[in-house]
RNA sequence: GGGCCGGUAGCUCAGUUGGUUAGAGCACACCCUUGAUAAGGGUGGGGUCGAAAGUUCGAGUCUUUCUCGGCCCA
């Protein structure tokens, strides 16, 4: 006897994983055998499954959400290429707009230069030039995350042939007659005569005047109301003679009183909030009044008020509209509105079909469509106005007020807000609103949520305005006659301009002659050339047409786009507004979107909560394959949960995968041999094997189920479970006895060793999308002159695997096995046995619960030395465990009366 | 401030149209094993289902309010 007749396993294997250093060599692998092209071919002429890939900014090192959102990506198009499907990405990048330009200028700052004094086209390059670098580091980085792409020919906003789509696209808009031009308050310099970001402002305090000025009822359904008057106070008086509505909180209390005390307003009636009362009357130097009425702002809907000026020819009549954006904290409670010089007033007013018009130029003057005060200065026009409302009878009282105002960050001159010619898309005069529902409804949401989130934003969002006052973009490919104010739209003119950008790109729009662009039929001194930049969003809103139309590799619409759930007002929005606007219908079949990444406690991470985690911490301490785990176990309907404990749960499930393919080689021998499953004689397999080929069947059918559902944190669930307590716990446990001390030859061993055959393709396979890297390490082991387990499929397992009957039948066994372990654990809590080898059972069972025992050795299946049947009249089943009696063999370490007399160990 | 979404063991998740004692895996504790060994097996403890009120014979599941958190908007 020696112990050389045992059979024990032997794999080069390694059960420590060493993840941060052995995925970098993998990376390596696929890049030297081209995975992605080798990806590609293997899948010619299959049906194609497009994930568009929604571009990141190319600004700043990833983040978790960044990782989350492409390791999603990366799983579903490796299950679809598993599939057997032609699972294209291409990854992308979003590279126009402000945090570029203002990282620019930041640089700038720095090195004391004057961005005013560097030509535009100089600063556009190094927009481009730092967009590159970015986009460079993201490349890397999503690379060790062990995602597969087409990194080598990936797209940007930023390319010539997106330049001239872009272009194209919004010649479309222009064609159509839907691309039109309004007014929109933007925050203004006077001085520097521009727009400013927001990023570009500080608040500094300024003093301002103040009045309290009345508005006279015309209509109201409140009879008291009538031939009262709205009070408002303000500290922009100039915005006074741009008033187009007035607002108020339907849920506060208002009041009407009657003024008594001698001056202007002597027996008049006005109107304020309830809880500011008493500092009107303060301000206003109100003594003497009488209360009149109280009632509900709601009871305001429908009234409608004259301009202070009405007498001067502001016969416009003046809506009072519910806003909840009026508050309490100071003034009458009801708000002076001039959708021209403030955002609040213009969404209020446009909501209400109110639009706004210039009423002040760019050098801060009133334009002409402000009558009696064309052409003065609005910083010299307070004291005017207060004047003209004296004169007036409208007001009730004038100051200062010492407050926090913005300034520009580089003149320090004070900003106001002012209506700036813009470029819109109208939701409606094209039915552009209604085709996008409808293109919703025919979209599938990955969760159902999705769906009412993004209908309802659509449905009430203002028009889209697609212009900037910025530089670091695709310029607004728009010339107006200088004579008539019309619009130039000729397709020849567009496509013109889309062909040069193609080759130069569109920094030439800065510098040549506009003549270049407008080609032979017209004349460039006939016509104004703008020099506004598209909004970002519109950028990226047409990549499906730069990316999914134009490639051959792909197709139109994208099988997914799969984000990020806050880009419901984002990507998925803008990408389906543009598309319906020019195709009709959604460039994308499905969405999926996930929530976001917060800390182990469900909090958002910040730095100043010190609760970041950032990838590359990850990648360093555990390796790419247990941050895949996380997102694959993670439920992405709500938002992921992230911290060092959970990570350290992961791995350790990891560990437990790793053990499991490691029993697995380690009793293969680092020898796999792939079978026909469909040739496989299962009927000559003990029973153990059959109802294990019956369980992996029921689990390769959820599996089908969970990933059409895209439901991977219950697959992967499954999957783990399978491992720990179908095959750990128990095939692999009750084989190692035939495994280790059956003959090579024997017809058992054979048995286990196909299934430990097939359970190693199956697992390979099934993890093979989430834990890329260390299936393909297990893959390089066993399948040396095979390429990459990312170019095999998903196994299909024959219907004849599938045996309800026998399964019935086992989950019994199972039973009775929990049973006879409980019985076994009594003894070994009582110091009686130890191992279950040193165990013997009785059982005790009636006759009708014996059949199923029948051909069953039970002592295999509990891993005890003998299991002696015993009737019983009882329906209950007994189990009693001894001590088995007797001597252990040294090989097989079973315990018998007798020499052991199986082959290997005599 | 408004809209939407969410809160089930320490953790990741199940929980059908309301219906026995709310489940699984991991983690934890104890025991066993030392032929998967920085592994493996067995047994076990652990939950006021975010809180309160309501509807109902019966609520994790339905309603309302509150609270905490997230996204979007202002």
């Amino acid at each position: 006897m020696s112990k050389s007749q045992i059979n024990l396993p032997k794999t080069s294997f390694s059960m420590r994983a060493n993840l941060p250093t052995k995925e970098p060599e993998i990376l390596k692998l696929w890049q030297n055998i081209n995975l992605y092209d080798e990806l590609r071919n293997s899948r010619k002429g299959e049906e194609k499954f497009v994930l568009h890939d929604g571009p990141p900014y190319a600004n700043g090192n990833i983040h978790m959400g960044t990782a989350l959102n492409k390791i999603l990506k990366d799983i579903i198009v490796r299950f679809h290429q598993m599939d057997g499907k032609d699972s294209v990405y291409v990854p992308g990048w979003d590279c126009h707009g402000l945090p570029i330009e203002w990282k620019i200028e930041e640089r700038y700052k720095k090195n004391k230069k004057n961005k005013s004094e560097v030509p535009i086209v100089e600063f556009r390059k190094e927009c481009r030039a730092f967009a590159e670098k970015w986009i460079d580091v993201h490349k890397d980085q999503f690379k060790r995350l062990g995602v597969v792409g087409d990194w080598e020919n990936y797209y940007s906003t930023m390319s010539y042939d997106a330049e001239a789509q872009i272009v194209r696209e919004l010649g479309k808009f222009l064609k159509e007659g839907s691309l039109y031009r309004g007014f929109k308050p933007v925050l203004w310099s006077t001085v520097e005569k521009t727009a400013l970001a927001d990023a570009e402002v500080e608040y500094q305090d300024h003093k301002s005047d103040t009045i309290y000025t009345s508005f006279p009822v015309k209509f109201s359904n409140i009879k008291e109301l009538n031939e009262s008057n709205i009070i408002i106070w303000t500290t922009t008086p100039w915005t006074i003679p741009a008033n187009k509505a007035l607002a108020y909180n339907e849920s506060l209390d208002y009041l009407v009183i009657e003024i008594k005390d001698n001056g202007d307003f002597k027996d008049k009636r006005i109107i304020l909030a309830e809880s500011l009362l008493e500092s009107v009357l303060k301000d206003c130097e109100i003594k003497d009044f009488k209360n009149l009425k109280k009632f509900k702002g709601k009871e305001l809907k429908g009234t409608i008020c004259k301009h202070p000026f009405f007498e001067l020819g502001y016969t416009h009549e003046i809506p009072m509209l519910d806003a909840r954006f009026v508050t309490t904290e100071q003034g009458t409670g009801i708000v002076h509105c001039a959708p021209s010089h403030g955002p609040d007033d213009f969404n209020l007013c446009i909501n209400n079909g109110i639009k706004a018009v210039e009423t002040v130029d760019g050098d801060g003057k009133y334009t002409n469509n402000v009558s009696l005060f064309e052409g003065i200065h609005i910083f010299k026009s307070n004291p005017i106005i207060i004047e003209k409302l004296k004169e007036q009878k409208r007001l009730l009282a004038n100051g200062e007020l010492i407050h926090s105002y913005p300034h520009s960050w580089r003149s320090k001159a004070p900003l106001v807000h002012r209506a700036t010619p813009q470029w819109f898309i109208s939701m409606d005069s094209h039915k552009l609103r209604s085709k996008a529902l409808k293109a919703i409804d025919e979209t599938i949401f990955y969760p159902s949520k999705g769906k009412e989130r993004l209908k309802s934003m659509i449905e009430t969002r203002p028009d889209w305005c697609v212009s900037r006052q910025r530089v670091w973009g695709v310029p607004l490919p728009i010339f107006i006659n200088k004579k008539n104010k019309q619009i130039l739209v000729d397709d020849t003119v567009f496509e013109n301009i889309a062909q040069i950008y193609e080759k130069e790109g569109s920094d030439c729009w800065f510098s040549d002659d506009p003549q270049k662009f407008l080609g032979n039929r017209y004349k460039a001194e006939d016509y104004e050339k703008l020099s506004d930049i598209v909004e970002v969003w519109f950028d990226s809103g047409s990549t499906h047409s730069f990316v999914l139309e134009k490639r051959k590799d792909l197709k139109w619409p994208a099988s997914m786009y799969l984000e990020g759930s806050d880009q419901h007002r984002g990507w998925f929005h803008s990408s389906l507004l543009e598309s319906c606007g020019t195709r009709d219908r959604a460039p994308f079949e499905t969405i999926l979107s996930h929530g976001f990444v917060v800390d182990g406690k469900g909090l958002k991470m910040s730095k100043s909560l010190g609760n970041v985690i950032a990838p590359e911490d990850i990648l360093k301490k555990y390796g790419a394959d247990i941050l895949r785990i996380w997102v694959a176990s993670s439920n992405y309907d709500e938002d992921l949960r992230i911290d060092y404990s959970i990570l350290d749960q992961h791995a350790e499930s990891y560990r437990k995968i790793r053990n499991t393919f490691r029993y697995l080689l380690g009793n293969l021998n680092d020898s796999f041999e792939s079978m026909d499953l469909s040739k496989l004689e299962v009927n000559k397999l003990p029973e153990l094997e059959q109802f294990m080929l019956h369980k992996i069947h029921k689990l390769n059918l959820n599996f089908g189920k969970y990933f059409k559902n895209y439901d991977f944190h219950n697959l992967y669930k499954e999957l783990l479970n399978f491992c720990t307590v179908d095959l750990s716990a128990f095939y692999f446990d009750i084989r190692k006895d035939t495994l280790y001390c059956d003959p090579i030859e024997s017809e058992k061993r054979q048995s286990t060793l196909v299934l430990l055959n097939i359970i190693l393709d199956a697992l390979l396979k099934w993890f093979a999308p989430i834990l890329t890297f260390t299936t393909e390490e297990i893959y390089q082991l066993i399948s040396e002159n095979k390429k990459s387990i990312h170019l095999e499929k998903f196994l299909s397992f024959p219907k004849q695997f599938e045996n309800l009957e026998l399964s019935l039948k086992w989950e019994r066994l199972l039973k009775i096995r929990d049973a006879c372990n409980l019985s076994i654990e009594q003894k070994r809590a009582n110091k009686e046995i130890g191992s279950s080898l040193e165990a013997a059972l009785i059982i005790k069972i009636n006759e009708e619960n014996q059949n199923i025992l029948k051909g069953i050795d039970l002592s295999e299946l509990c891993i005890t030395s003998s299991v002696k049947i015993e009737n019983s009249d009882s329906d209950n089943l007994v189990v009693e465990t001894s001590k088995a009696k007797g001597e252990k063999c040294s090989l097989c370490w079973k315990i018998r009366n007798s020499p052991c007399g199986r082959p290997n160990c005599r």
